[in-house]
DNA sequence: TATTGTTATACTCTATAACTATA
DNA sequence: TATAGTTATAGAGTATAACAATA
């Protein structure tokens, strides 16, 4: 009797672990995916990042970036010394702050985040192609409110960890 | 007259586009979420793998650990270094190789696992609280769909990369 | 001869703390 | 005094290669 009493709620709760079980070994399949591309470029996660940043706002001090990689500024120091070492990056004097160094692409970097941000969207192709329309733009809705719960838990979680 | 004719196949591609963008993201908050709980226990995600793994398969040598944590032997040597030092897991004699060592939870390592466990249901039901069971069983749907097209990616990627 | 786990060595990402040059 | 970036040091994950004990 309890069984079709609790029926609903019990299948929506083996559903969502389930669910959930899939998402983290999408999370993993595609940072796999991510990396493997990476590593044929010489890059690794986080110097890609580095790039990836640099490619979308400009040349940056590495305060600036440590700021939007959410490092030390130590941590920085590492990676744009790999960087410029295998000639992705250069460090440029400030114009106006001579304590800061401009991080700015080589034209290397250049070609090298262009060729990623290319990949990136083949591979956004591939992955949906031959989806319904709808389908996509249900499944997009719903991966919408989780993100939106999800940074709320992120969030809260670093100003009070 | 081109935009009316390329429309649809122009919008889903950029829908395809952002909805990978948002995986992406999904992905990187879902494993800083696992682990910042895992760093409250004392663990990284390495050795809560580990612990994972004999939770769910009892005792195993090391030698089945590197394969299932897809690393190499030696880098299994390192995680049940940790873990035994922080008590999570003894080295036992295998009963048949006098080679092989089977590495075997604890009390504390079962406790911990049975943690893990209770947390991620916790959060797999927190997640989807409130959603419709049929939006919830068509994201699935689509989720199985991508989870299948990037699995046979990483196995080719892997048999030849 | 093949396999299990180890020692030796190295690279990468990450962090804190102390220090230099500049603002 | 505060800020930008560095040196010094350390922990963690990962890898290859050489080697011991055992199968």
């Amino acid at each position: 009797m309890n069984s079709i009493h609790n029926e609903g709620r019990s299948l929506s709760s083996v559903k969502a672990g389930q669910t959930v079980e899939r998402l983290f070994e999408l999370a993993i399949l595609l940072v796999d995916g991510l990396e493997g591309g990476l590593a044929s470029r010489g890059l690794t996660r986080a110097r890609a990042e580095l790039i990836w940043q640099l490619h979308h706002q400009g040349p940056l001090t590495q305060r600036t970036l440590s700021q939007a990689l959410r490092c030390t500024p130590r941590n920085v120091t590492t990676l744009v010394d790999a960087l410029q070492a295998d000639g992705f990056v250069t460090r440029e004097a400030h114009p106006t702050d001579r304590r800061a160094t401009l991080v700015t692409l080589t034209a290397q970097g250049r070609e090298t985040a262009t060729e990623m941000q290319a990949g990136y969207q083949q591979f956004a192709r591939s992955l949906f192609e031959g989806l319904a329309a709808d389908d996509l733009a249900s499944f997009a809705a719903v991966l919408e409110q989780l993100l939106g719960r999800l940074r709320n838990v992120a969030s809260a979680t670093r100003e009070q960890p």
